[in-house]
DNA sequence: CACGTATATACGTATAAAGGTATATACAGA
DNA sequence: TCTGTATATACCTTTATACGTATATACGTG
């Protein structure tokens, strides 16, 4: 268990982590509201902190659990280059970020360039 | 297997969807360029295209894969409500986006609210 | 200090899935 | 039709990990 992908692979994990979201959360608290065991929350909760998804704080015997960015950032980081599959909107924003931070621009504007070679043959597609 | 975060999980199927980022390719080419066996790959394929991450196109008798954008796509939906925790230009940009396409904006611009609700406590973080 | 509450961990079991090897299927060309 | 190339699939083994149950640790209060 390393990369963060593999983390988010396990969807109770992901819903402590959507639970997160809102604010910081007890074990107890996401035990109720997720309606899981307290030593499967806990175990979650570890593999959570150690992949620094989340990080913890003690309240007497309780402690609370909160977000941490940089794993989510890194999965944000990975899909950046499938972006332009879908929402063509994109390309605007991209020009836009162009303009904000040319810091980042490689080139021109060529991340907006798009997929050019299809080869057409026949379909299976199925 | 379902979910798309259970199938990215898995880091050769993550690096073939990279390769198809650039361009659509034959299961003998993303054999070569991964080094890894030909089954391996076919049944990665395999995954991936059931999951909906790829569709196939024939040719004689190689096959032509390529992206599809939906499975990603939800992985970028789900990862949307975390993104404030990174990037502050994130606002700027939303806010951007609020003035491209009104039809997205459900309200004012609450997109950009933040986190309120923070107790103060002892420090444990590790 | 005994007790209740809150959380973490150890141990055992079952299941899933990744990878290897071997083989099947499909197509093209001589 | 025989042969080589390209891809898919079946079968097997191994490993990882999710979950349950039981127990340990830590803190606060009477």
């Amino acid at each position: 268990m390393e990369s963060a992908f593999e983390i988010l692979a396990e969807p109770n994990r992901r819903a402590i982590l959507s639970l997160l979201v809102s604010s910081e959360q007890s074990v107890g608290e996401i035990e109720r509201q997720l309606q899981m065991s307290q030593p499967m929350v806990s175990k979650h909760l570890r593999v959570l902190r150690d992949a620094g998804f989340v990080e913890s704080t003690v309240d007497a015997q309780r402690r609370l659990y909160r977000l941490r960015p940089e794993p989510l950032r890194e999965v944000d980081d990975w899909l950046a280059p499938f972006r332009r599959l879908w929402s063509a909107h994109v390309d605007a924003l991209e020009l836009y970020l162009d303009r904000m931070e040319p810091s980042t621009a490689t080139e021109g504007s060529s991340r907006t360039r798009r997929n050019p070679n299809r080869k057409g043959k026949k379909g299976e597609a199925k």
